[in-house]
DNA sequence: CTGAAAGCGCTAACAT
DNA sequence: ATGTTAGCGCTTTCAG
């Protein structure tokens, strides 16, 4: 492979100085019709493809490349179709300003070896969907080298803008709910509230250790709405096979509650697969209500009661945060609403 | 925010040149212990988080990025779970190797307003997960900034390596395992042909204009085992709604087949739904199989019975292949083998 | 083993 | 409207 031409060689060839020949191409400046066209003949003659990204970057310290951290585990991160469909919002929203979406998988752990990434890779913010913790190594790893932080969830305290949703109001809504319809006996299933994985009932020690904010928030709701839980129950991960965990946990004994309310619809289909096989009927035996407002063809002719939350429009949200910080603003943290969808899922209970 | 600690700097604190700074850091070259200790000193010290990846890049050529080019539809490829897997292996492996992955959104359409990346965005290769037609004005770009390229499925003869799977073959272990379990009446649900989206029954003209790697291989394969289709329906898009609908189309008549064979786990899923929804019991009264391979919980009790791809190896092929590419190697087509998993949506016909 | 100097490809003052 | 000149931050010969 022959070296690739510069903005020298067309310079060159179009008998132009070489800053002429740049401004025909940014157009960020007076030249004449004339010197602009014979430039950019010049540059189709020698195949020449527009100026290149490395050269532009270094001279404007900008790479126009946004870092997505995918914290903890690569692989969770991309089966969860929040984040996926938030990622999805991001790229497309950021795009057409120019700015791509790296991807930055990074383990967290204190050896960086895996999370070469972090403290390598060109990006001119860093965005960390979700699991941002606190004391996180990837914080000071990005902070030293002076990258701009925003957040997709987390502590509202870091001195970093967080674009979420309301969590907290979502359970609210669904506690409300279900609570209307009659329901007294109501059981919780929780995202995972950090540090080990395990799928257990929740006592107050566990509560008290908690270290998930949208987890505590969306506990909180439910608080809220004056819903005190027979049970609650905390799942392993934010997937179908944890929340069916968790439903035979929960709908396996003697009295099962009359309602079963999830953190996420993942968890709720799990649930509502749990009670199929306890061969209970929902929502005649047991509702079940989720949050996230996923499009679950599957679940058919089944419509799970869900409060949506509006994935592409927080992709997009953290996309102009984003921009703003590159802009020299400090932009305020966002909150997203949320609303509640109503299924088939849900009904009063049994007399 | 003040100006960014460089290099230059750390030098001169350490009270050396910067070229042996450069050496501290890049460990490439003598240097005594005493200085490097002094100059890493100097650098903690000031805050310095290490070179720049600009300037490093500038002076290398190389970015250390490698782009996905997420044609068609954005959202499509996020929606698709084999994409995504693929991806989060690809990524899992180029990271180590100190490479990240770079979301490239691209319409493909000849205005490149949208396609603004694919001709500036930094990257040393690109990857076309799938979608990739000979006449895209993609290819054109990406040549054009001599980029290389590589595909995650697509036409062999582009003068571009190909990591793929074995679809043929695929199919072919599908339809043998039909065959043998003595289906005569078999029906077909292909992935989108090419062109227009739109769910129909296939006819030769159809078949003739065909523009879709995979879905041609994958229908190459039943032929290889002599299978012949009562019907062959084209889904509208590798979905379970898209699955559905093809499953009504097909299911839903006055003497249904007794399997239906999908070129993929979600039109599986689909087609599941669809008997369900009219009352056909799988396996008993028509059998289903899929096509990926995608653990799918939510079909418990059931477990579909598919051709399982490895995902993950794939996105290591991939980007070993980039790597090879960089080297400057001509790496080879690749080929990756498939296996048939038989689950519980499969069993003899009635007699 | 270390330092000096020359760029990588581009842009932005500043002159003309 | 165009050319000249200086770097952006780093690596890498090449001398010393």
């Amino acid at each position: 492979m022959t070296d690739r031409t510069t903005l020298a060689d067309v310079a060159a060839a179009a008998g132009v100085s070489v800053s002429t020949a740049s401004l025909a191409f940014s157009g960020a400046g007076p030249i004449s019709a004339a010197t602009k066209e014979r430039v950019l003949a010049a540059a189709t003659e020698l195949g020449y493809a527009g100026p290149s990204a490395l050269g532009r970057s270094l001279r404007s310290g900008r790479s126009g490349i946004v870092g997505v951290v995918i914290g903890d585990q690569l692989r969770r991160s991309f089966r969860d179709p929040v984040s996926v469909q938030v990622l999805d919002g991001m790229a497309g929203s950021l795009g057409p300003r120019g700015l791509g979406v790296l991807l930055v998988p990074a383990t967290g752990e204190e050896g960086y070896t895996d999370d070469l990434l972090v403290s390598t890779a060109p990006m001119d913010a860093a965005v960390l969907l979700f699991g941002a913790r606190r004391e996180s190594p990837i914080f000071d790893a990005l902070r030293s080298r002076g990258i701009p932080v925003v957040l997709g969830e987390g502590p509202h305290d870091l001195g970093v803008p967080v674009v979420g949703v309301a969590d907290r109001r979502g359970t609210e809504l669904l506690a409300q709910h279900l609570v209307e319809l009659g329901h007294r006996r109501v059981a919780v299933v929780t995202l995972p509230l950090g540090g080990a994985r395990r799928c257990a009932p929740v006592d107050d020690r566990r509560l008290a250790e908690i270290d998930c904010p949208p987890a505590e928030h969306r506990l909180d709701g439910l608080r809220d709405a004056g819903l005190d839980p027979v049970v609650t129950v905390e799942a392993s991960a934010s997937l179908v096979e944890a929340g069916a965990e968790a439903g035979r946990l929960l709908l396996d004994v003697a009295e099962p509650p009359t309602a079963v309310l999830t953190h996420s619809d993942l968890l709720a289909a799990g649930v509502l697969i749990a009670a199929r096989e306890l061969g209970l009927r929902v929502p005649q035996d047991v509702s079940v209500a989720g949050f996230d407002g996923l499009d679950l063809p599957w679940l058919a002719p089944d419509v799970l009661t869900s409060v949506s939350q509006p994935f592409a429009a927080k992709g997009a949200a953290i996309a102009d945060a984003v921009m703003a910080i590159l802009a020299g603003e400090t932009p305020k943290d966002v909150e997203l609403p949320v609303e509640l969808r109503l299924g088939t899922t849900t009904a009063p209970p049994r007399a």
